[in-house]
DNA sequence: TCCTGTGAACAACTTCACAGCA
DNA sequence: TGCTGTGAAGTTGTTCACAGGA
């Protein structure tokens, strides 16, 4: 018997991918003190089909009123416990230029559940600049910083050859999540949890979208070309 | 009979999203001096399987060797074609705080086929700075600068809340492919193209498998517990 | 009656395993 | 012989459609 049966269930990563967007949604409406939803409205707010939604929170537990909808509070609660944000995850930031600075300094981190522990650059020339109060340090001193004060998750900033070397320091002290906005693969042993966020890729699938647009609206024109 | 055989099928979201990757390793091999390589050596490279590569170049076309391999720059080559970066993009960021400038410096931007052509922000105290050589303009000048020199993609870098207006704009404007960092979701029309990044989504699917390990390590012990 | 929760049908994607060509 | 390209099988994810409880 065990304290939380959504953490038993196997939860699917699709239904893990939308999750954030739910309880993003469900946050916004408590705010703006809406106390009930129907599968129907929230599908329309997050832009999936209810049908899908009904499915993903069926994996969580049966938190809805069937002829009502969903309680807005229970449900943001039950969808913050299953992706634990009911506790705390130190982060740490290893890259400080341009973008490590963005994304200390981005808002959203320290909404629910994360919080920034360190940050760290070999670059002397920023070394112990604070940003938000944090001093940024070498990252030689990760480790030992680690084993006084765990890091759940580290963030890599750094340009593309650098972050495998990042990476296996990560790992090496002992982190086994870590968020690469480098535009690099990270080679891992298994157990260590890797997402890459990267630009470059986003702008290239959007690029084909938009060469397939514009080849359909010219699709008379290169017919008569073709013949 | 269509110049391109590539560009009338259809490709898989799924092939598309990968495609990138395939492109960034080819142009390293390409620079190390390697002048083919086999499916089995480049999905190693990549992380995938060695079938996923050759179903995905598959859909491409057949420009592989049997027995061989692949050529890396006919490969590379095609795969550009494919995803539309023989042609240049021209894109304009709209948001010029912290993530704003990163974006607007990250030099993967200009790497290939992607060109900032235009930097806006509403607030006074930013107009006129410039970044790469390039000013930032209020946004109410997008629609003009598109009329001259069009934008073919919007990256919107604005906090939350200003996201669906300048979003709004941008579409008004006449720009149907977008870039969304700003933790929103946008309504567009049909037809318009928008992808999103975000940091926190990203962060609470690692929470999620941290919480799983975490959980999996103390499972004995809590088995204890539920006793 | 209304809306949830879910089995069953369907669709997309991945992997297997091998035919076929250099 | 060696490796690509691809049908077929297997897996995962989505949508339908309705049973069932408030």
């Amino acid at each position: 018997m065990s304290a939380d049966p959504a953490l038993r269930r196997e939860i699917p990563d699709a239904t893990v991918a939308r999750l954030p967007e739910y309880l993003r949604t469900l946050s916004r409406l408590a705010e703006d003190g809406v106390l009930s939803v129907s599968s129907e409205e929230l599908a329309a707010e997050v832009g999936v089909r209810s049908a899908q939604l009904r499915k993903d929170l069926s994996h969580l537990g049966s938190y809805g009123v069937r002829g009502v909808g969903y309680d807005v509070e229970t449900l943001a609660l039950e969808i913050s416990r299953a992706l634990g944000l009911t506790e705390d995850w130190p982060v740490a930031i290893v890259g400080m230029g341009n973008l490590g600075h963005a994304l200390a300094s981005y808002s959203g981190f320290v909404t629910k559940g994360f919080r920034i522990v360190g940050l760290y650059d070999d670059d002397p020339a920023l070394t112990d600049e604070r940003i938000v109060g944090i001093a940024i340090r070498p990252l030689a001193e990760l480790s030992a910083d680690h084993a006084v004060d765990p890091i759940a998750i580290g963030v890599i900033a750094t340009p593309a050859p650098a972050a495998q070397a990042v990476c296996d320091a990560l790992v090496g002290a002992g982190i086994s999540s870590i968020l690469n906005f480098a535009p690099a693969v990270l080679s891992v042993p298994s157990g260590v949890d890797v997402r890459r966020v990267d630009l470059s890729t986003e702008l290239q699938i959007l690029a084909f979208h938009a060469q397939r647009k514009s080849l359909a609206a010219g699709d008379l024109q290169s017919a008569v070309v073709a013949q």
